[in-house]
DNA sequence: CGCGACGTTGATTTGCCTCAACGATTGTGG
DNA sequence: CCACAATCGTTGAGGCAAATCAACGTCGCG
């Protein structure tokens, strides 16, 4: 199982023995979601979190008018899920769905609430993940309620430097709020 | 000292033995904080995080031109700091300023790092705390950049109802993101 | 090849901001 | 404890950033 990119996150954080790694690989799915198919959708349940080995995924919210509002997007490495979902167990908000051919791990609630017990320091691993993804989300929010549109895409742009070409515009556009259209006047004026 | 309210909030999600508990409060300090005063100002250094014992506390960041923008309050019960800059140890981007007089039970970053290896179950009780934070955030986004003010306010208006009187109008005003003169309007329009 | 999604451009509208002035509160020093 | 200053909330007039609605060319995909 390619679970390299797995490892190399975890090690990051915390040092797992070979047995610990057995373990956690021995509750893990590989699975394969084909650009455009739904890993999560809005009224299900989101049963596992989920680690990116390849390809791409975007997170989003439908209002009551169907627009969609973009809240993440994951790339490999990164882990997604409908976090309100998965922790109260409740049903999804959220729709996660693949940008592109992508490939993931599965991880389940149930399996992991047992892993936390088996090895305590994954709840170290979480733990900091967590922070830094709300240390993000909190710059994303001053970033929001502070700075113009234009603003917002320039500090897009430096965070997703490596990513963008592999986004559709108006999915940037609307993660960081805007219209399509709006959007694409915008860059224009950038343009020189 | 009062920490009865920090062992409710652990109680929630951890359960400690009375020695446990010794220990982490031997890490304590108790701080009193007079209204308007700093208990971390950006530039400065946060080495504490802070869980609020009695009255409140705003964590904001002042823009380039000057202007305050509110990411957070802080009532009893709640933990508060730059959580940026405590979990990296640089230099703080916000102000956490007290509302009112405020009592508050400081933790420093070394203590913190040195109980997470005694008491593990520190790790999972702030994985919990965290996430759950992480996603009231998330909502947060979603509402900035999907829904108009007046709505913004009317789930700020939920969420905080039980302190509401206790928070300035022109505060609230910046943390759902507009002008207190906007706001103004906007509040006599619903009043009917 | 043909259809539907995407990006662009134009015209118009609107939600919210800016600047300015004023009364009401709050707080503070004498 | 009063007087004065500072801060706060309100209101008005005018302006601008971004939304809306509509039309059209282009491209990827079935």
């Amino acid at each position: 199982m390619m679970s390299r990119l797995l490892w190399e996150s975890f090690e990051k954080y915390i040092a797992l023995t070979q047995e610990e790694k057995e373990l956690i690989e021995s509750r893990l799915t590989e699975r394969t979601v084909k650009k455009g198919r739904f890993l999560v959708f809005s009224g299900g349940k989101s049963r596992n979190t989920n680690f990116v080995l390849s390809g791409s995924l975007v997170g989003y919210y439908t209002d009551a008018k169907g627009l969609d509002h973009i809240i993440q997007f994951a790339f490999e490495g990164w882990w997604i899920s409908d976090l309100k979902s998965f922790i109260t167990q409740q049903e999804a908000i959220f729709n996660v769905q693949a940008l592109e051919d992508t490939k993931v791990l599965e991880l389940s609630y149930e399996h992991l609430e047992v892993l936390y017990g088996q090895i305590p320091q994954l709840e170290r691993y979480f733990r900091i993940i967590t922070q830094r993804a709300f240390v993000a989300f909190q710059e994303r929010i001053l970033e929001t309620i502070s700075q113009t549109a234009e603003n917002r895409y320039r500090s897009f742009h430096e965070k997703f430097k490596k990513y963008e070409t592999r986004i559709p515009q108006k999915l940037i556009a609307s993660y960081i709020g805007v219209t399509p259209e709006f959007f694409s006047r915008m860059k224009k004026n950038l343009d020189k």
